[in-house]
DNA sequence: CCTTTTATGCGTACCTAATACGCAAAACCT
DNA sequence: AGGTTTTGCGTATTAGGTACGCATAAAAGG
């Protein structure tokens, strides 16, 4: 049998825990001490089970991701494309994830299904598999990216909404010289950034979409190029 | 004339102070009593040209970028193969400037110039004026999260370099199970992430060259499909 | 069943860092 | 010179991460 007292929390139930803070007040909530707290635990009862903060936050990273959804019928194209808004998904729900800092290559096991997945859809194509690696890294790249831009933004508009209407438009003209930058003052003078809601969640699902197409047509010219 | 007292330092000074430390230490080493320490000044002095801390940090972020080169001649795709390669040395040169958190749109002079100089390469496309900006946008996106990628990485390596070399590889065979991650067993099979440096200086930039070539080739099929 | 061994729970204490507040010094105005 | 305004900054408060060591619980050995 195991020896010594018997443990009465794990660090799954840390990150469980921690997880629920973060859902409810965002991850800046999350303190060691505010985490012990929920659990009904002392502070330092925290660190018999986990090393330190930044080894907590790396276990919800992992742990935030949902399990990766079956892929839907249809061809590599499709199935990506379902992928990364399934990816999109799963991180708007926790948006929190992307203010991780991420200490070296994923070896979660939530994170590593996800990869599995979208290196499935590419199983019937002709691509070599480091090149493979490289269209989903490339994809998770975007992804994220993408997700970063419109969490912080959003944020930001949360905090400081009279920043976000067409007021941007509006700052925009006062700073940009048309002599120092003539292809952005031709494109504020467009009316591009003057729409009343610059996040507009339909205008943000478009932008993707619209990033997302263009990756996936340069993956298809590559694929075609090969074939 | 100007009454009271007159500055010593104004927030320009403060910024480059900040910068240098960042550059030399990092971005965790960037207090505000070592900012100030640096500069020669107590801590609180530089309260009255910069609100907070996360002021500084917005500073830093624009100021770090240089100013964007000139585009070389050739047609957009040339540019924007070079803007993207540009943006990328610029952020590797100051890795610190991915852990920044944003907090609206893009407003310091630095950021637009650079985001200019790339509307600038599509400016005699028949894309509509939002279309350039989604362009510019995911390619943004893209560098960034590239940038990002592999500065974590990089990071990490630093930290512990035993854990990035072909240990990677070794670790993920104990990990995954082929049967539930078959198309990620089958690349592990493949060797793909056996090789002694696996964040070897070359193969990043192959990788981002590689995923910027996608992403180039779906931008002009779907300009090939507009004209 | 008592002692030894081992691992856990956690109270205390220390350290780093951001920043509110208020006073004193400097530079301008009348 | 006296008043006014703005800067420089010392002091103090607050929040949060974590090292350390002791008490306790549970299994193993006698």
């Amino acid at each position: 049998m195991k020896r010594g007292r018997k443990p009465t929390i794990d660090a799954a139930d840390i990150t469980r825990a921690a997880i629920a803070v973060a859902d409810a007040e965002g991850l800046a909530a999350v303190s060691m001490a505010r985490v012990a707290q929920e659990m009904g635990n002392a502070t330092m009862a925290l660190y018999r089970h986990v090393k330190s903060k930044d080894e907590l936050l790396t276990l919800m990273g992992d742990a935030a991701m949902d399990d990766p959804p079956p892929l839907p019928d249809g061809d590599w194209r499709d199935q990506l494309g379902f992928w990364a808004k399934a990816v999109l998904k799963t991180i708007r729900k926790r948006q929190w994830v992307l203010q991780i800092p991420i200490s070296g290559p994923p070896l979660g096991p939530r994170n590593l299904a996800w990869f599995d997945s979208a290196l499935g859809a590419l199983d019937g194509t002709p691509l070599e598999a480091g090149e493979k690696v490289g269209v989903v890294m490339g994809l998770i790249t975007f992804v994220h990216g993408e997700a970063r831009l419109t969490a912080t933004l959003t944020q930001g508009y949360g905090d400081n909404p009279a920043a976000f209407s067409d007021e941007y438009g509006r700052k925009l003209r006062e700073i940009v010289d048309p002599r120092k930058m003539p292809a952005l003052a031709k494109i504020i003078a467009a009316g591009v950034f003057d729409v009343d809601d610059l996040y507009d969640a339909e205008d943000v699902a478009a932008e993707f979409d619209f990033g997302l197409h263009l990756f996936l047509e340069g993956v298809a010219t590559h694929i075609g190029g090969r074939a």
